[in-house]
DNA sequence: TATTTTGTTCATTTTTTATTGAACAAAATA
DNA sequence: TATTTTGTTCAATAAAAAATGAACAAAATA
């Protein structure tokens, strides 16, 4: 039997989280973690995530019992990262708010917004580096400061085309890899 | 003309970062804190990666003015993913240290350490979740649930997909895309 | 064995980050 | 226009994470 220590199904808010919905955020609010992300972001999409239908502010406030100011920087920022989605209901004022629930556009929001502005920040610095490599004295210093930029550049490279694959197969597309990874997918084009 | 505000190039330990290695460290401070890792652990990689030749714990802790603790967890984690090696030498009794240099092993290191585990322990929850939603009352809210159930586990497949691919696109393989992304590769094999 | 060298651990302090909630603005309704 | 509803902003607070350094252990040397 699950729901152990709270004999209603409500403990704070009128309508408290069920069993699932709570072990459901629990996923979410790892997986914003994982990326940097604050877990009340987690459990705002979560709780969208689960939800039957679009949620207000008030309702997301209430059933997680965070503060009015987390509510609104988190929904936010998923609304910038196009995970969630404002849901016009005609007879409410409130607005409305809906999970994403395409993996794939998750990802690119993420990618666009978080991943691809360090990607470019970084291609600057680079540059900047050789510059100051330039300026050293010493010619055994500066040849091998040069092999380093040049790792660099290649790790670079290889991130900028790490983007489209990983939307791909998250997509849902099939990859022909390489023979090292035999087991990942077999089915051409 | 760069190194603006320090006359000699050495303001506090008696060899204080070059401004190619400052930059560089930069980059690995921001690209550490983007999954997460403390800035120390970007600073150590980071000093390691510019370095010509291995170098000892104390050189590191002088050269980066921080704490021993620091460095001594920080070379821990790094060892641990796999990013640093120790590196022996016959004359000294102390350890020294070099960077790893294959963006395929650091990755490859990274996602076995930090990644792998967090997909596992949210597969085991997924498979929680469904005798949660067992439990529940509501036809209704029963069948809502399991197709977010479903939803989580296409995710979870995917993500499973994804590490390979990712491990063969930063080890230089080729991959054949579908037409979305004609752009990132067309060698075939 | 006593001493020094080398590196680790972990309780404390510092720094950073997230959350809160009161004051505010904007827009709808009365 | 006055009032209410809805949502945002941001300074203050709370919480979490990282850095510090002294105490400790392990191993080499004297």
């Amino acid at each position: 039997m699950s729901n152990p220590d709270q004999s209603p199904v409500s403990v704070d808010g009128p309508s408290a989280l069920s069993d699932w919905e709570t072990s459901t955020l629990e996923i979410f609010v790892r997986a914003v973690g994982l990326v940097g992300l604050p877990r009340s972001v987690g459990e705002i999409y979560g709780l969208l995530f689960c939800a039957m239908a679009p949620l207000t502010f008030d309702e997301i406030t209430e059933r997680l019992s965070i503060s009015r100011g987390s509510v609104s920087q988190g929904l936010k920022l998923l609304r910038q990262l196009g995970a969630v989605k404002l849901h016009y209901v005609p007879s409410s004022r409130k607005d409305h708010y809906i999970a994403e629930l395409s993996i794939k556009r998750l990802m690119r929001g993420f990618v666009k917004d978080q991943f691809k502005p360090h990607l470019d920040s970084g291609q600057a610095r680079i540059e900047a580096i050789e510059q100051l490599i330039d300026g050293e004295t010493s010619d055994a210093v500066k040849n091998h400061a040069y092999k380093r930029l040049s790792t660099l550049r290649v790790w670079q490279q290889r991130m900028r085309k790490l983007m489209p694959v990983i939307l791909a197969v998250l997509g849902g597309a099939s990859v022909l890899t390489n023979s090292e990874d035999k087991e990942a997918d077999r089915q051409i084009i």
